[in-house]
This record gives C-alpha cells, structure tokens and sequence, in this order.
DNA sequence: CATTCGTGAAGACGAAT
DNA sequence: ATTCGATTTCACGAATG
C-alpha cells in the first residue's frame, strides 16, 4: 500500500476537489449566541461573527473560496522570484502550519547537544516532506479549481477538463511549475486539452476567462508543448465553422459555402502559418458573400474577435483556391 | 452614409545564426 | 541572444455602393 500512496493520494485529491467546486457558498448566515441566544451579526470585512447582546465573538470559518488570492500583475512577471510557485506566501498552509528551522537551539536559545540534533534532524527532514506533499496537493488543488472553472466557463466537455488535468500533473511531475504561475499552467493546460480532444477554442476565448494575460498564457502554452512534448496537431479552421456561425446566426447555405471553401483550400498551403480562427472568419465572410447573406467583415470579425483586415487578406485567398478548384473540376469532366 | 479596400508602422512569433 | 521573414493588428484615408 505504501508504494502507491502517490497515485491514490492524486486520485482522493481530485475527487474532493470536485466535490468541493459543487458546493455552493454555505447557506446558513442565521445564527444564535451560544451563550445568551441572541441574534448574531458577522461583519464581512473582519471575517468575524459577533453577538448582539453579550459581545461574543463565535469566529466562523469563512472560507476563502476561489482563487482571488492571486495580486500580482502580469507587468510583475519580470521581478518575480523563480524560486518556488508564488503561491507560498499567500496561499500556502495560510501561515497555519509549524516549521522546524535550520537553528539548532531550543525555544529558550540555548544549543542542543548532539543526540538531540540528529533528533532535530531526522524531524526535520520529515517535516520538509510533508511541508513539500501538502504544498503540491494544494497546487493542485487550486489548479484543478481553475480548470473545472474555465472549462465550464467554455463550455468543454468534461473528458477536456480532465485530460486538462492530467497535463497539469505531469508538468508538476515533471518540475515545470516553479518559476511560473498556476493560473497559467492551467489555462495552458486546459487549452492544449481542447485541442488534443478536437474541441478547439481559440486563443481569446481562453484567455478571456483566464486570470492571466494573453501573452503569459501564450509562453506557458508554448512552454508546455515543448517540455511534455505533447501531441497536438495545427487546429483545422473547419472545427470554428460552427460555433461561429451559430454565434453569428448565420443561414446554413452561408455555413455550407464556409465549408466548402475551406475543404476546397485543404492541403493547398494555404492554411500554413495562418491563424485558423481568421481563416474560419474568412470563409465565413466569403461563404455569405457567395449564400447572398452578404454579412460584413465587421460582423464577423467581432465575434471571431479577429481583425476585419485579416479577414480581408484571407477570404480573397480562398475564393480564388475554390474558383481554381471549380474549373478544374470542370475541365476535367 | 456604411462598407469595403489598400497601406504602412508596429508587435509577436518561429526559425536560423 | 540577436536577426530575419511572415503574419496579424491598428489607424488612416480612399473608393465603392
């Protein structure tokens, strides 16, 4: 049993955490004074619950629910410590937790004689493993709370979400969080997840619901994908077909046409390089042109929150692939 | 007037040095 | 670590309907 407590102690976090991320913040705020039974009152701010009449102070614990500890910004990146997540300071043990330190005095000051150093010694050397154990579980935790939350704020299915988390645990196997943020790895992770399960979500949408920026999002994704070498191939445009066009309200011959441009640039080189999402747009754009629904450029470059000059550059590459394809066919019959 | 189109500057990225 | 080529975006003005 000893050999494989790792293994089961990751799988009790992971069903706890989802236990935890279903409960609701706790209901009950009518309470009565243990002592005197009048009504009490609880002051937010403080955290604090105190009773009207007699004073009593009852102290609830008031959970601190969700991640909002995190106050640094993406400008402090550059000065930050790589030593160590920078969860520590605030999140970790909640400065609860005892620590044996490195000085080998006893609490009056006085030294220790040697037996009782190698005690010291041994205590210590477990006390820097559990202190290390509870550390990661509660990384883990903390992302694996990000990742239910941003997946569902996407809307992906749960098979993303725990795929997400598997690659959230092999980078912390593998030692690659130090240095970086868990909201980053975790929006990365969730991001990289999508791709591999072919339910791709575009750079913006993920990071619209992440905590992190943009930019940093991008690096730990990269990051990511290079030191796990994960499996993820280049998103086909066709995969934004259809949540764009639906956002867009589109007629289904426009999307039709979408689809059919696109196939018809398949393998052509021209998807090389290219932002899929501003192909996806692209062919968007073209197809109503071509359904005579005739959206603009501005409609469907806001809600593929790509530039309308993207979209611009690429249709009129896909319309002349899909008109060269055409008289090929023709000639050929 | 709204939409589309073309352009140059600027930033980010991957690859190569 | 820097440099280069490709891509995307922004801001602007001109052309088109």
């Amino acid at each position: 049993m000893s050999s494989v407590d790792t293994k089961t102690g990751s799988d009790a976090v992971e069903t706890e955490i989802q236990v935890e991320s279903r409960t609701e913040t706790g209901g009950e705020r009518e309470s009565v004074c243990p002592e005197c039974g009048a009504r009490l009152t609880t002051d937010a701010g403080r955290a604090e619950t105190t009773c009207t009449e007699c004073g009593l102070v009852v102290t609830e614990r008031h959970v601190d629910r969700g991640p909002e500890w995190r106050s640094f910004d993406t400008g402090e990146r550059n000065t930050r410590s790589r030593v160590g997540a920078p969860t520590t300071k605030l999140l970790h043990d909640k400065g609860l937790s005892s620590h044996i330190g490195w000085e080998n005095r006893d609490g009056k000051g006085s030294t220790l004689s040697p037996s009782q150093r190698r005690r010291m010694g041994r205590l210590r050397t477990w006390d820097e493993r559990f202190r290390a154990k509870s550390h990661d579980d509660r990384n883990l935790k903390q992302a694996l709370g990000e990742i239910q939350r941003m997946g569902s704020a996407l809307g992906l299915p749960d098979e993303v979400r725990e795929t997400a988390s598997v690659i959230y645990r092999r980078a912390q196997a593998e030692d690659l969080l130090p240095g970086r943020t868990i909201e980053a790895i975790s929006t990365a992770a969730l991001y990289a997840a999508a791709r591999q399960m072919d339910n791709p979500r575009s750079i913006d949408e993920v990071a619209a619901v992440s905590r992190i920026g943009e930019q940093e999002f991008k690096r730990a994704y990269r990051y990511l994908v290079r030191e796990l070498e994960l499996p993820v191939k280049p998103a086909n445009p066709q995969q934004f077909i259809g949540r764009l066009a639906s956002a867009l309200d589109a007629e289904p011959a426009t999307e039709r046409q979408a689809r059919a441009l696109l196939t018809a640039a398949e393998g052509t080189g021209i998807f090389t390089g290219k932002s899929p999402v501003g192909l996806a747009a692209a062919a968007l754009y073209a197809g109503s042109q071509l359904s005579g629904e005739r959206l603009t450029q501005d409609q469907v470059s806001e809600v593929a929150e790509v530039s309308n000059v993207t979209i611009r550059n690429r249709y009129k590459e896909l319309l002349e692939q899909y008109e060269k394809n055409r008289v090929d066919a023709a000639g050929r019959v």
